[in-house]
RNA sequence: GCACCCGUAGCUCAAUUGGAUAGAGCACGAGCCUACGAAGCUCGGGGUUGCAGGUUCGAGUCCUGCCGGGUGCGCCA
């Protein structure tokens, strides 16, 4: 396959002429030319760096050693860059020729857009969404839900298989606290709503978990405001309900058969309204997913044994704990009642994907507060040896384990997010409202005669405008680093100017409004030539050529932030192009039909994107 | 007490992992629809990168110490 890489062969004739000046193979580290896409348009399109530190370890001036290393490389570059400039201490500026750019955007015009399938033959497992059951989605589960998703989706697209793993909250004693209220009042199971059960939910926490002691002790040790709203939840006198809900327990962990029964349909319940926000998000969230802690039930006991027999867990005060050097917090496993806890569920899931599933990447979209918890158990796992993965080909490998730590959502005040009526502000809600905006931003564009979009019927403008309702919250979300707290701000959320996901639409809808009016069909661009001659043109080739490169980046770093600046910085580029390009109406025909091959490619790699962040794209909006 | 995360323009965020004059969006001000959709484009003001040292050709980025905010830390999940 061609390289849609136009720098590749620069770097590959600056890495010889770097390892003949040093006297190393050109493959080796240090002949690396440290190529990046220049800070500003005025040092050309590439700068390479490599001159500065290579010089500090040869005692040799800088901008010599830049200097002779351009003259010896310049042979080879002579086809794809115009002649090499060193500047400032020691910088080589690199400025492609249109050509470069023609013949790269031509390697990248192809069905897979120039995405290398980097991860074909490999597995990943992701951990996403992480609902509990008989709880109401709430905003934070939002992050979990759509960040994992998109980060799937990318592997997918480099080819990994991907397994996606929901770990559900379905089992121990908070459902069985549930599972013993509804039972005990007179509800008909067969009748609820999720509402029903997040009722059922609270009160059981609440009735359950009164440790006015505990709430005490954790204001006293300065606990975090996080730590004190859950624990103001709780209430005195609670002995009672959690001796009864600790009988239902033991009842269902022995397979009680109406007692499974009516488990089961708290999770019907509590699912649908799951895969059904899901849909509204654009989420694949398959029933496959499905890998709650139910799941592990009865991997946990061998878990716990393979630490015992292995020696790393220790007894301690009746617990099963494993230490590590040098790190003063232990990981419990297991309880001195002989109960397992929620590390030992993790490791369990640890060992089910890597050495069943045989995923050789696994990542954890849970947010950061985990932080600790994950470090313990992936630690505790590479500890006993769990992490080495038989391959399809024969060929083993060490798993790498990932937890994406994202922020929590807050409210203005900087706590966490409440409603006025102190209730968790629920993610149908805010995608309720996002929903509706979207749509009133529709039908307020739909009714100016001018718009494309005039006269349209209302069910389709809805449509649309759920969409752009929905892209908006994903972008906000996506679009930052995702270790960051960030403060619940529905009209930030659901913007519609700037750099949001409906720009990114936008950009689209444009697009296919061009091809369209233009009558051309596909075939009828598709072998004319690329412009690149315009400053336009060659910066959205720029930009585009990024595309294979932000695609795999993104994935190393499991960071979709990545692909969102890339695909910013497409439609940016396409917008200054659209402004100073005129497509339709250019002369001569080669030009309007090379224009409009770049502006389809454009919208392919839009399309592409967006599809990876799970954004629909309008052909009208 | 110990550990980890975060402090960048009025606000929300970048800065490709140590590179050139710290960049975008929002908001504010001035322009651009008789060439394709103005959800757009162009121009402008706005900064002691929390503070103080250090490392070097070069520091928002690395090291040390502070300040401010947050999170977590043995029988919850």
């Amino acid at each position: 396959m061609a390289s849609t890489d136009p720098v590749e062969p620069i770097t590959t004739a600056l890495r010889a002429a770097i390892a003949r000046a040093i006297g190393c193979e050109p493959s080796d580290q240090r002949a690396d030319p440290v190529i990046r896409p220049s800070a500003n348009p005025k040092f050309g399109d590439f700068q390479a760096n490599f001159a500065m530190a290579l010089a500090k370890q040869s005692g040799s001036k800088p901008r010599d050693l830049a200097v002779a290393i351009a003259e010896a490389a310049a042979p080879g570059c002579e086809p794809f860059a115009e002649p090499f400039e060193v500047a400032g201490p020691g910088f080589i500026n690199i400025r492609l020729k249109p050509e470069a750019l023609r013949r790269a955007l031509v390697a990248m015009d192809s069905p897979d857009l120039g995405v290398q399938p980097l991860g074909a033959g490999r597995t990943v497992a992701v951990d996403l969404c992480g609902v509990n059951v008989a709880k109401q989605m709430h905003v934070g589960h939002l992050r979990a839900t759509i960040i994992g998703d998109t980060i799937a989706r990318i592997h997918e697209r480099l080819g990994w298989t991907t397994c996606r793993q929901n770990h559900l909250g379905d089992w121990g004693l908070p459902i069985a606290m549930v599972l013993d209220r509804l039972r005990n009042e007179p509800a008909n199971l067969d009748a609820l709503t999720l509402d029903d059960l997040n009722r059922a939910y609270r009160a059981a926490q609440h009735e359950g978990r009164g440790d006015g002691a505990g709430l005490a002790a954790a204001r006293a040790a300065g606990s975090g405001p996080h730590r004190l709203a859950e624990l103001e939840l709780q209430c005195e006198d609670a002995a009672a309900a959690l001796e009864s809900a600790k009988r239902t327990l033991v009842k269902l962990q022995a397979g009680d058969l109406e007692l499974v029964r009516d488990w089961q349909k708290l999770i019907d319940v509590t699912m649908r309204e799951v895969y059904e926000s899901a849909r509204t998000l654009g989420v694949h969230l398959p029933p496959e997913s499905e890998r709650g802690e139910s799941f592990f039930r009865d991997k946990l006991q061998p878990a716990i044994q393979a630490f015992v027999d292995s020696k790393i867990a220790e007894r301690d005060q009746g617990a099963l704990v494993v230490r590590f050097p040098g790190r003063e917090r232990p990981l419990l496993i297991q309880k001195s009642d002989g109960a397992a806890l929620y590390a030992t569920t993790d490791l369990a899931a640890l060992r089910y994907r890597i050495q069943d599933l045989g995923a050789e990447k696994v990542i954890y979209c849970v947010d950061a507060r985990q932080r600790d918890h994950f470090i313990d158990v992936f630690d505790a796992v590479e500890m006993i040896g769990w992490t080495r993965v038989a391959r399809r080909d024969g060929t083993t490998t060490e798993a790498e384990l990932v937890h994406v730590p994202f922020g929590s959502v807050l409210g203005a005040d900087r706590k966490p997010l409440k409603t006025r009526s102190g209730e968790n502000f629920t993610l149908k809600a805010l995608l309720d409202e996002a929903c509706a905006r979207g749509r009133r931003e529709v039908h307020a564009r739909a009714a100016e005669a001018t718009s494309p979009t005039h006269g349209w019927p209302a069910a389709e403008l809805d449509a649309i405008g759920d969409a752009v309702g929905i892209a908006a919250v994903k972008y906000a979300d996506l679009s930052a680093d995702v270790t960051r707290d960030y403060i619940f701000d529905l009209d930030r959320m659901v913007a519609f100017d700037g750099d949001t996901g409906p720009y990114l639409q936008y950009a689209v809808a444009r697009i296919a409004s061009i091809i369209q009016r233009s009558g051309a069909a596909g075939t009828s661009f598709a072998q004319a030539p690329f412009p690149a001659d315009a400053p336009e043109e060659r910066a959205l080739a720029l930009a585009l050529l990024r595309h294979g490169t932000a695609i795999a980046q993104a994935a190393d770093e499991d960071a979709p932030s990545r692909l969102c600046q890339h695909l910013s910085a497409v439609a940016v580029a396409f917008n200054g192009f659209y402004q100073a390009c005129p497509v339709l109406k250019a002369e001569p025909e080669s030009l309007r039909l090379g224009r409009l091959r770049l502006c389809h490619l454009t919208q392919r790699a839009l399309t592409d994107g967006l599809g990876l962040l799970g954004i629909a794209v309008p052909q009208r909006m």
